[in-house]
DNA sequence: CCGGATCCCCAGGGATACTG
DNA sequence: CAGTATCCCTGGGGATCCGG
């Protein structure tokens, strides 16, 4: 990206992270853990391969990620966030939580994947009883699966299928993520094709951060 | 811009304000306040004006500013933030303090305001001693003059000069800031240009929120 | 199949000039 | 002052191809 040549902290991080997909390279890579060439592709639906291939480059001359060639029984390169890429963790919060509100719509083209619907619960909510015994709710949406996971005033999440849960929620993306961000409650959930098993009294315990939304309401 | 088409409120983010240009207008409104066209093009080097007047027009689409005739007086049109505009600062906030490690190094022909002197006390650093009495620092760099108002546990900026300041400092943008960010101590700025008159010891009372400094200085 | 590199095309950005 | 119009060119999107 050309610079912008100011002398201002925001302006240089835009210098850095400003161009079109970086900051979501750096979301699949602080979501996913270690990728490869491929792995990156696929959680990027829409990326141009040659285009990947050059944030790559940029973004190792900017000791963001690093590669580093994995050991013989697997035989590739792995791409992971240096410390300075995880310390982009607070920006990629504070653009999600602002985001929040433009999920409200849901296009019917619109790609969607586990790891996005993971992260919403553990940055977006709280334990609001951390004294309560530990819990377990199961998400599901579009066929894609994510597991949350409470206790000890923290909200964990990852994706795939937990053995024994104590809550099920099944149902369109919109519908589950609206339901656990604080848009809707569990009454207009159901209505819109929410799927509940199991305990729904789990849900006054993931308390939404709704900072915005809440400001919003205000007005 | 074109959309990511992700369901995915970090991408939906971006599909709002990642293009080219666009925060860097929200910034200037954030800490401007209301603006017309040409003060925007002036606190914004080198963009097109055709770009300013896509982009705004963009923004206001958004509604993330809104745009109101001023009064007979002055006869011109105001662009300011509306509330979900404000609800970007989080944003502004957590990118500026990212970007800080970025500011050691500075390019001739960077350019350089005073308001972007103001913002990084204001929101990077905090009063150590709230109990004490309120002080003024004068702040000067490249002719560009801010003030910071610390008392009652806030620091307060602003462009300008202040009538008897307790304590003034001049020298290049980059040893002022990188003092007041805590990336300098004080006997490292005066050898690299900084001129200190008044009461020094005010220095101590502005603790820099150094985050991912400390990260970094950690490893 | 993985990890790219190459090529072509077009939308979006940059610079300048011009107008109500 | 507040934009609009124009032109040029870079950089992104999409497909294909290639070496390991």
């Amino acid at each position: 990206m050309r610079s912008y040549g100011q002398y201002c902290s925001i302006a240089r991080a835009l210098d850095v992270v400003g161009d079109r997909w970086t900051l979501l390279i750096v979301r699949e890579l602080l979501m996913r853990g270690p990728c490869r060439f491929t792995d990156l592709k696929n959680g990027l639906p829409g990326i141009a391969a040659n285009l990947l291939s050059g944030r790559l480059k940029e973004l190792e001359d900017a000791a963001l990620i690093s590669r580093e060639d994995a050991p013989p029984p697997i035989a590739t390169t792995l791409y992971s966030l240096t410390e300075n890429g995880l310390a982009l963790e607070p920006v990629l919060k504070a653009l999600g939580l602002w985001g929040l509100q433009y999920m409200a719509v849901e296009r019917p083209d619109d790609a969607f994947q586990a790891q996005w619907l993971a992260y919403a619960p553990a940055w977006f909510t709280t334990d609001a009883d951390p004294d309560a015994p530990p819990a377990v709710i199961q998400l599901v949406a579009s066929g894609e699966q994510a597991v949350i996971e409470i206790g000890e005033g923290q909200v964990r999440t990852r994706t795939g299928r937990a053995a024994d849960p104590d809550l099920v929620l099944d149902g369109p993306p919109r519908v589950v993520l609206g339901l656990l961000t604080g848009m809707i409650d569990i009454s207009g959930a159901t209505q819109i094709g929410l799927t509940v098993s199991g305990r729904p009294d789990l849900l006054t315990r993931l308390r939404p951060i709704v900072e915005d939304q809440a400001a919003a309401r205000r007005t």
